[in-house]
DNA sequence: TCCCTGCGGGAAAGGGCTTTCTCTGCGGTA
DNA sequence: TACCGCAGAGAAAGCCCTTTCCCGCAGGGA
């Protein structure tokens, strides 16, 4: 690899000169040497050491994303946001994906910190686990100190600047939105028990049934993973367990896509025999069929925020935005039938036992 | 920030000592010294300067992979194979994504030779435009000839070891099922124009269409981008100028979600009335309604074989594996209908089509 | 004519780390 | 007792760049 000494050695000028031709320094040079240092860069195919750069300018200008999984829809939407303000400001992002693993966030935070990053934002789910919740924050903290800055996205437990989504009133609004259509026994596919984004969702779920004078017993949750396969098996846990259901609210989209699945593999109409509503919203709920009835989370905008925040002026004390849920109907929501399916026995010609993955 | 200097202060060692300690070197250094650097490092919350390190050992081990856009599924895919190999081989993954564009691909070659990587790897289409295709393979040679290993996945227009998923082969795989079907006015909603992708599968589809006596006139193709508003919105145009068509094929599934939102917003049941085809076979293909009919691309082992023959041994000449396309029949094409649907109408709501995976 | 100013350029000092080389002191051999 | 070898620690030379500081020189004012 052609080094900037390369290059000014070729071009007949001190490295000085060329490394303030490449870069476009403020100080003057001439035209005529300007030119040899370009020729000499061209015909070298010199491209500066990143490293040697970002170690001799102290200027820490890159922000650290460390997201469950870029490609999970969720986070892709947050992504773009951060991306959004990121690249307005000229900086680059380094995302890493944890895949919800809390050792390797911890991990993750170290080495962004190594890489020296401006920021740092966390997105996802906080964790129901004490030690681990208080050595990630001394580790944030001891980045602070050191002037970094930090923001959250959908995790209270943490210091630096916090997006929250209002999980806890969509939940709540997923629940008054099947009270209100009459739907009595409601099941619930529920993420892991130990994200506090599960049980935050819950929490308003259960506030809204409890408010109609209606309950949710532990037996009409079932937890599982966050993604499709676990809503489908969760669905199939549910059904087996308590075939009066009528509702069915999956705490993401990609459980509710699950949920789907297994219903339409046990011949259960939604929405007349059984409802369902997902959260999140994600691009591809519209084109499930039946549409699904979700709840909307504004996930580029949280991006837009937390990047803003990070970026933007230092405050005295850690800020809280909290970004409101908003119920979308669409057609898996419909009133509840009649008739429970107990007399028309377990879904006649189920033509597969169970969700497949 | 601490540096490893301040560690070696108050361990009251040498700084050589402490990075010894730290890095784990082979060299001996005493239990006393070494429990002294640990302390250390705890106390002042030591992280190396990661900058400074790569400077340091010239060791260069990160990859760098550029694709379209990570959050894409067939990316995503594909960069599962990519970090499973990566991982396995403690390698770091330094991902960007070029929203197909042309110069941010080029921006994005120099940024990651900037940055050291030991390879690098270009995922998605290639682009019919010799001037950049031109000026990408002189960076790709420029960085080959420093060293660097290169290997592309999917663009058969460049130097460095290539992956190839047989897009021909697919789009025949799809052609042939549709004639098998006995359909006659097949209508195609492509990608952009200028992507070989788009052309590859296009070649296929049009040689099976050929060997069956019927033909692929370009009025019945449609351009847009390789996304499901695209999809929705060329199958729109297709369906205005054509109205004849009994099958659509889609370029990729994300389009053909697209195709089967327009098909339904329009009344038409698939596959009764119109049969649809995709390409890819992305997780979400089975999710939909109808279960969509795809081609299927080993995506993740492609990620899993070009990074293998990146970190693999150096070969003589550029090596080029060939991984086949599969056709997978699931709820989205049925035969070609009797009479036009000039006659009859909306279609009666077809709910469900059937059975998933 | 002399001095000051300002411009264009180079020398050199870091930036934080790794690693080779060197040095010290100890145990063991002749 | 003299010498050798080696283990364990430190000194110092990079790695490649940026940027401050300094210098020489030409032009302008006194």
């Amino acid at each position: 690899m052609a080094t900037l000494s390369d290059v000014a050695r070729r071009a007949g000028v001190s490295p000085a000169t060329a490394s303030r031709v490449i870069n476009g320094s403020s100080k003057p040079v001439t035209d005529e040497l300007r030119e040899r240092v370009l020729a000499a860069v061209a015909e070298l195919q010199y491209v500066p050491n990143a490293h040697a750069q970002l170690l001799a300018r102290s200027h820490r200008s890159a922000v650290g994303v460390i997201v469950h999984d870029v490609s999970d829809p969720y986070f892709a939407e947050i992504t773009r946001g951060l991306q959004r303000v990121a690249t307005d400001q000229g900086r680059l992002l380094m995302i890493c994906n944890s895949y919800r693993d809390p050792d390797r966030e911890l991990e993750y935070v170290e080495l962004l910190r190594g890489h020296q990053v401006a920021a740092l934002i966390l997105a996802g789910s906080g964790y129901h686990d004490e030690a681990f919740t208080r050595q990630l924050n001394e580790k944030l903290a001891a980045y602070e100190a050191t002037g970094g800055r930090v923001a959250v996205i959908g995790r209270h437990e943490h210091s630096g600047d916090a997006v929250m989504p209002d999980n806890r009133a969509g939940g709540y609004l997923a629940g008054r939105e099947l009270c209100g259509l009459g739907h009595r026994a409601i099941g619930v596919v529920a993420g892991p028990r130990i994200l506090t984004t599960t049980t935050d969702r819950l929490a308003g779920l259960r506030q809204a049934l409890t408010e109609q004078g209606r309950e949710l017993p532990e037996r009409r949750i079932r937890y599982a993973e966050f993604d499709r396969d676990g809503g489908a098996e969760a669905t199939a846990r549910l059904l087996d367990a308590d075939p009066e259901l009528t509702a069915i609210v999956a705490l993401n989209d990609s459980m509710a896509i699950g949920a789907l699945a297994t219903l339409r593999a046990r011949s259960l109409a939604v929405p007349q025999q059984i409802s369902v509503v997902g959260f999140d919203d994600m691009p591809i709920a519209q084109d499930v069929t039946p549409a699904l009835t979700t709840v909307r989370l504004p996930l580029v905008d949280m991006g837009v925020r937390a990047m803003s925040l990070v970026l933007g002026a230092e405050a005295p004390a850690p800020r809280r935005e909290v970004l409101p849920a908003e119920l979308v109907r669409r057609d898996t929501a419909g009133p509840a039938p009649r008739s429970t399916r107990a007399a028309s026995g377990s879904a006649p010609r189920a033509r597969r036992g169970d969700a497949t993955s």
